[in-house]
DNA sequence: CGTTGTCTTGAATTACATCAAGAAAAGTGG
DNA sequence: CCACTTTTCTTGATGTAATTCAAGACAACG
């Protein structure tokens, strides 16, 4: 899934890299509006993307996977728009935010990786701000799993039996969708039932993800790469 | 608003400008999913972004007003993940999607302002997210034209009696913040009883821009600069 | 001066939220 | 390992915000 790395891209990088880091669940890797010196690349582990609002209700911006870029915002606007949450064990690899400037004087290359990515996040923002728009539940649901697993599966996180790992409360898809828990619920229950989708004990089970896709109005898009930092 | 212009900025920003345009109300700036040569920096007039659904339903991503930068998507990835359509005659400065790559080359300073600008848009979008899942109608509304009126207040387009161009529909509006055009239409009256916000004949009027965003829930953040492209 | 697009308003319907309460899990401490 | 508490999940009943349907009033336009 991710660009090539060349044996150049990599020195440059471990330069980059100052060291790795392991946090627990519930673990705050970024507080919204703080202003935060390091950025991370998800090396293993889930978490969420979060923001909460003036009344404060929670929404959900989206679930962090491995091979994520995490803090972007902060590196370049110096301070981040939401926080960031380990859902699991995570293991991340730990850059400074002072040598973001540095990529750009030095790398042209990974600077534009840089804003590659930013612009591929916007893109994914853009599409889930349609979904929760333009659409009613059922659809939001199927299309959130959809796009869980089509993820998993391109870091190679599904099993030989059509199983991956969703270590998420189903208020944490509720707050992502904007719907209720209750509403939820009822509605992966329907999915359930219907043999299309199955989420239980933190598994998610997806016998046939086309037929979600089609639940979830997902038009078979690309799987695009995306580059890695 | 903008960050400052420098002598050196302004040279190097010529040579990768390659000519205005002016387009006249309903013209297509960017086709979905279309590779497109050329992006923009709005000058004058304003327009939509928009994303079209699988089942042919519209979602609104923001309202484009002068001074945005339009086609960073395509200009790193490729290709546009939304459409872009001027509501009014708009005047553009046009660049080349080829000179992108350049600019990375050979100006590492504009270079990092591009990655703001997305993360500047991931940021904006995050909101507009939250604000759809989370709240109802009048808070979407009171939220929505506040951030227009406050964007207008920034580029000095408000009359002294409070008073800005909005040339969008009703329905232009529900499709940014997954509403009917009904419920919108009600909503938006209720706002001209109470005195709030009157939106007549292309003109937005706003007495009390702190009562708006009250209703709007807008927790009074910074203007934040941009960087002009 | 008819035709078309946008706005406006009322009435009927519905998808979803809220309320309430029980059943599983998952921690916690003795 | 077993009571005990707390969290998460599940299901039914009730309420409501927003949708859809329908139709009239303005505007804009050729």
């Amino acid at each position: 899934m991710f660009d090539e790395f060349s044996a150049e891209d990599l020195t440059v990088m471990q330069a980059f890299k100052t060291g790795e880091m392991v946090v627990g669940p519930g673990a705050q890797l970024f507080v919204e509006g703080a202003h935060t010196p390091q950025l991370y690349t998800v090396l293993a582990g889930m978490g969420l993307r979060y923001k909460t609002t003036a009344d404060g209700q929670r929404q959900v911006i989206n679930f962090v996977m491995p091979g994520d870029f995490l803090g972007l915002q902060a590196g370049v606007m110096g301070e981040m728009s939401h926080a960031v949450e380990a859902a699991t064990e995570m293991t991340l690899c730990v850059f400074n935010r002072a040598d973001v400037w540095r990529i750009f004087k030095t790398n042209p290359q990974r600077a534009f990786d840089l804003t590659y990515l930013a612009a591929m996040e916007e893109h994914l923002l853009g599409d889930a701000l349609s979904r929760l728009g333009q659409h009613g539940a059922m659809e939001k649901i199927a299309w959130s799993l959809h796009r869980i697993f089509s993820r998993a599966l391109a870091v190679d996180m599904v099993s030989e039996d059509n199983r991956c790992a969703l270590p998420f409360k189903q208020q944490d898809l509720a707050d992502a969708l904007g719907l209720s828990l209750v509403h939820t619920n009822k509605t992966l229950a329907k999915l359930r039932a219907d043999g299309v989708a199955t989420w239980t004990a933190g598994q998610l089970h997806i016998p046939d993800l086309d037929r979600l896709g089609e639940l979830g109005l997902v038009d078979k898009e690309k799987v695009e790469k995306r580059p890695l930092i």
